[in-house]
DNA sequence: CTCTCCGATTTTGTGCACAATCCGCAGGTC
DNA sequence: GACCTGCGGATTGTGCACAAAATCGGAGAG
């Protein structure tokens, strides 16, 4: 889960001088800002533990340590993470808004179980906005500046390696951050920000709908993928991209099966 | 605004029959929840309160009756939608997640006033997304069904009648939900749900940016579109759907001007 | 033996009060 | 005259306590 916390002190004092009339004291504004944004930061608890839960969740959830359907009680959160539980109260609803859990009244959190249908609208939404990203990469940084291939090449190779490790865990979040970084360099962080609530949910979609023992490596697809779009032709990363997403999609078990209680019948039908 | 309101009462026996080993009770769990569900919808405060006030807050900023920047103070918003405070706390912490209003710490909540770039951004974005609306719905569904024709005219009836009435806040009302029933059509409630985020930070940016006395009609421009989706050749409709929003992007003022009190000097300057 | 009802316990939801922070303003100082 | 420094008023942030609701267990009826 990769939040997208925005410069808040950068914010702070646009509006200051923005809002009201008076934009004349922007200096001083700025001086005090300045001074105490780093002791913001030195308590850090404040504003930073908030940031830090959602992450922390997130990212079990994203590692699947917290599978689809996990009650997240209010209390135990609070007990784990140190804080008082209106702090974890909130994190949850941030985390509901995200869809990455769900809240149901007087029932508490879980983490979310997307539905077959959602799970097929979040992949068709990936493979919307990742054209779109790609197109903007092929367009605009061709060739691809020695920044970004650098840091290209540095993730595969840690996806190699945990591959080769046999890290399963790590190598779905970082399969997730392979894409997060290709949206943050096409430049456009309102689209990178969707990207990865989608990201979020596509491993939600592939821990409720994985099939057992079906796996194609993300990390070779991955690096076909840089290579093309470093030296291939115009439209090779494209193509690949596409082809990527719709092999990991395929790797679900998407069919029928209404979810829930209905299949229960024929299950032990077949049993007679 | 537009909420994506999910199921809930669907959602609740689904989380009931999967989450523990015990699968047999679902019917009776079923029968609670069908009984619970029409009480909980007779009391209608609880639940529904926050979702009112969202929206009427979100319609409140889209039709500019709330410019960026306002102040939105947690008593008096308190005060007026007759809750508690902590109420509309939560509820800014949502908008605040959307992006339609900016929480400050120890400041209070704000409209959010977008920034040049934001505002580029999500333009951009919703490029990306609505051509994969146009495309799916020139793909799946041509010709037009007649429910999704019938609902597209009445709707460019009343943006009409609002252009012929001069009421301009129910215009970019209507225009925005215009955009929202298109993604609606196309069938994939995810990216809608995207959509309906960027629409309303759309407003917000129009608000922000749009030059004085530049107007281009979009009633027109949308019934161009539409009769472009029924019987136009392939194609013709997403050109329009393009166009329209670079119209849309152009009436915006987004040159230079980092925002602030920079300008102030250059702007006195001119008159020595 | 199964189903239903009902009370005890746990968990969630909400209002309230107090603490922390910030803005505006006055007074003092260089 | 400009700047720093406290101080008062107001607003936001947070912990706490209580109320509401749901789950779980057992007892009783069919």
């Amino acid at each position: 889960m990769h939040g997208q916390g925005a410069g808040v002190a950068f914010v702070r004092w646009s509006v200051l001088c923005t809002i009201r009339g008076n934009t004349l004291n922007s200096a001083r504004a700025i001086m005090k800002t300045v001074l105490s944004a780093p002791r913001r930061a030195v308590r850090g608890r404040g504003e930073g533990a908030e940031a830090r839960i959602v992450r922390s969740i997130g990212e079990a959830i994203a590692d699947r340590r917290l599978p689809p359907g996990t009650k997240l009680a209010e209390e135990s959160l609070a007990e784990v993470f140190g804080v008082s539980r209106e702090r974890v109260r909130k994190v949850l609803l941030l985390l509901a808004q995200r869809r990455v859990v769900t809240l149901i009244p007087n029932r508490g959190a879980f983490v979310a179980k997307p539905t077959a249908r959602e799970a097929r609208e979040v992949f068709e939404a990936r493979r919307v906005i990742e054209r779109a990203v790609v197109e903007a990469l092929e367009r605009t940084a061709r060739p691809l500046p020695d920044e970004m291939s650098a840091k290209l090449r540095a993730h595969l190779a840690r996806e190699e390696e945990a591959d080769r490790a046999g890290d399963r865990m790590a190598l779905i979040r970082l399969s997730g951050q392979f894409h997060q970084l290709l949206a943050d360099f096409a430049g456009n962080a309102t689209l990178a920000g969707i990207l990865a609530d989608l990201i979020d949910r596509s491993s939600l979609a592939i821990a409720a709908f994985e099939r057992r023992s079906s796996h194609s490596c993300s990390a070779t697809e991955h690096r076909r993928f840089v290579e093309a779009l470093e030296s291939g032709p115009p439209g090779a990363a494209m193509r690949l991209m596409m082809e990527h997403l719709d092999a990991v999609e395929r790797q679900l078990d998407l069919d029928a099966r209404p979810d829930g209680a209905v299949d229960l019948k024929s299950v032990f039908a077949e049993r007679t």
